[in-house]
DNA sequence: AAAAAAGTTTAGACATGTCTAAAAATTAAG
DNA sequence: CTTAATTTTTAGACATGTCTAAACTTTTTT
């Protein structure tokens, strides 16, 4: 059996093994799950013996075969869950994360699949990220963060990449959500901040900002 | 913070003393949970110290009005709960026991609020159990178990008092559910099993199954 | 009222997961 | 290439929750 500690473990170095390629280091893990090294340390080799990922003492960590299986699962859990919050009851965007954190632990094969089914197999999440399948496969898309995109270039908002309130909420202020059209009119070198046009409304946001946001060109 | 093996000692404290009346025993308890009589006097003795239950060594265990509270709640999220999975996402109601037993855990006032709303409120889950409301409040029944009622009487199935899948399958096999009209035709006073008709049929059931089936007269 | 049985609590151990502080390895600077 | 800074690992401690075995209370029998 894997516990809910595993699970966030095994997320956590999916998700930045998603942003960064190579091996996973401690440190980055310890990061994104608000912990200690050492505790991470221990995790490791406790993941090892259930062949859970490939590590190696100072040299960083990856996910096997079975535990990446493991974290896609975890990650399609979260989403789904998410989904069903924001369509179903209600929630905002916004206030979706912490609630989803816990249910994606729910052991039920069979619930996983009946909620799927109830929601009608989505394959995005209210923040426009993909919905891994059954069998893993986590749908594509052609899209670029807003901060890539070059001066003129028209087009539309189809993800975000982070799903904290305080940045959905600025979002929601800004008028941005999924499906938003965005021209992006001029670029600062000095701090990479950036220009837009929303709904014929001009709007100046930072790199932090538009980094986090997956566009699709028209 | 109320942790998750705590709620499961309330919840067990209040489903037990609802049915006996006096103090609830550290082996009732143990039953209960599916635990030993040691594990229960260590945990009683915490649950006292977080004024949840009032506790006596020796003489038994009450809870307390804010252990009262918290008690009911997980039954509210645990019905709530069982009602999703019965109506929309199409479970039988032999199969929502156990994964009902994790979701009763999760933590968001928010989300049972939003769920309530989404189920209409429901008063009575899919066994035919009262869901406590947001208030505490417990909605009431005039029903009797069918071992309790005296020959020739006829009645309604209202609720069954016990959720574990065989016991469902066995009813399911009598073409038992909620709402079925049942005549109590006789009592054997050998072994208190009674003969009773369904639309028509004639079958013949131990008392043990006969007193976890609520009815209510015509 | 003493002895036996049943019920309950304590003592000691163990598993999981976390943390701080110290040691060891790796990487970056000089 | 040696020292310094950073990263990572180990050591030791602690919190939660569980268990078995032994001790203690209460209840039941004789
Ligand atoms: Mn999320
Ligand atoms: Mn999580
Ligand atoms: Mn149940
Ligand atoms: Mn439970």
């Amino acid at each position: 059996m894997i516990t809910l500690a595993e699970e966030n473990y095994l997320k956590a170095i999916l998700s930045i093994s998603l942003n960064f390629d190579g091996k996973v280091s401690t440190n980055a893990i310890a990061g994104e799950i608000g912990t200690t090294a050492a505790s991470v340390s221990d995790m490791l080799k406790k993941l090892q013996d259930k062949k859970l990922v490939k590590y190696k003492k100072y040299k960083g960590v990856s996910l096997t075969k079975k535990g990446n299986s493991f974290a896609t699962s975890v990650i399609r859990k979260h989403r789904l869950w998410e989904t069903f919050l924001v369509n179903n009851l209600n929630f905002d965007w916004g206030e979706v994360h912490d609630v989803a954190e816990q249910l994606e632990h729910i052991k039920s094969e069979e619930l996983v699949d009946r909620l799927d089914t109830f929601l009608d197999c989505p394959k995005f999440d209210p923040h426009g990220e993909p919905i891994p399948a059954k069998d893993g496969k986590i749908p594509t898309t052609n899209t670029i963060p807003l901060n890539k995109l070059s001066e003129g270039t028209n087009g539309k908002v189809m993800g975000v990449t982070l799903d904290e309130k305080p940045f959905l909420d600025y979002l929601t202020k800004l008028n941005i959500s999924i499906g938003t059209e965005i021209k992006l009119l001029e670029k600062i070198p000095f701090d990479q901040s950036i220009s837009i046009k929303i709904v014929n409304t001009k709007q100046h946001i930072s790199n932090d900002v538009a980094k986090h946001l997956l566009i699709k060109t028209n």
